[in-house]
DNA sequence: AACCGTCGCAACCGCCGAATT
DNA sequence: CAATTCGGCGGTTGCGACGGT
């Protein structure tokens, strides 16, 4: 184990950035581990990944937020809770951290939102099926936003269908899969996550257990197949 | 001009799950 | 099967910019 102090911490500056993209233009992305020995950049691999997927990548969209944009955020935090990779994945060009941001600074202000308040009591496995069909539910009601969106932008990993892999492919559009966690923010009006899931989709073996912030001895359960 | 408080954003930290060894 | 490594996530922190006094 290398001591983390070796590691080069703060901003990263505009030399860092070229040698880092120049990197990943020839080898493509992954294991950042080895992008950061090989670069011999003196940040660890992690630092490597956030600055790419949050500055670098060029699918990042920068500038303010529309108030399309900040709509669908609302909208989407609302059914979501703090979920911002989910999110973020649903606002073309938008990162995670960018989502969080705005919401922290602008939009939880806006809404008079306190912060802090949701709560994961819950956590099964989501299969891809039931990811798919997620997605499909709790976007339909956005209304023309979502419908406008191209495919790819229903990825919720960060590649969104058009960067190159290590291994030299691209990563394919579709859906996250494996455990996701679903929570209910505070103040939020449930009644229309509920009634627009239906059983038909539900997996047998998977269910959701929520507890509302202000109701701690009330829970759901989501078609547990029992 | 200097100080101070606030804001927005980039980056870091700690944790977790998946993949690999 | 256990240990290790890696990628990803959400929460938090730190710092520069900016405006008010």
């Amino acid at each position: 184990m290398k001591a983390e102090s070796e590691n080069k911490r703060g901003l990263w500056t505009a030399e860092e950035d070229k040698i880092l993209l120049d990197h990943i233009r020839v080898h493509g992305r992954g294991n950042w581990n080895r992008i950061a020995r090989e670069t011999g950049l003196k940040r660890c691999g992690k630092s490597c990944r956030l600055r790419w997927m949050n500055y670098l990548s060029p699918n990042v969209k920068r500038g303010h937020f529309s108030e399309e944009e900040e709509d669908l955020i609302i909208r989407l935090h609302k059914l979501l809770g703090n979920r911002w990779s989910l999110i973020a994945g649903r606002v073309p060009g938008r990162t995670d951290n960018q989502v969080k941001n705005h919401w922290n600074t602008c939009l939880s202000k806006k809404l008079g939102i306190k912060k802090g308040k949701s709560k994961v009591v819950g956590i099964k496995n989501v299969t891809q099926s039931l990811s798919r069909e997620l997605d499909k539910k709790v976007c339909t009601p956005l209304g023309s936003y979502l419908s406008e969106l191209p495919n790819k932008c229903n990825n919720t990993s960060e590649a969104q269908g058009n960067e190159v892999t290590k291994d030299g492919s691209q990563s394919p559009p579709g859906f996250m899969t494996g455990q996701r966690e679903v929570e209910m923010s505070d103040n939020y009006d449930s009644s229309f996550l509920f009634s627009s899931i239906t059983d038909d989709f539900i997996n047998p073996t998977s269910f959701y257990f929520m507890e509302p912030p202000d109701e701690p001895s009330v829970g759901f359960v989501w078609n547990s197949g029992f």
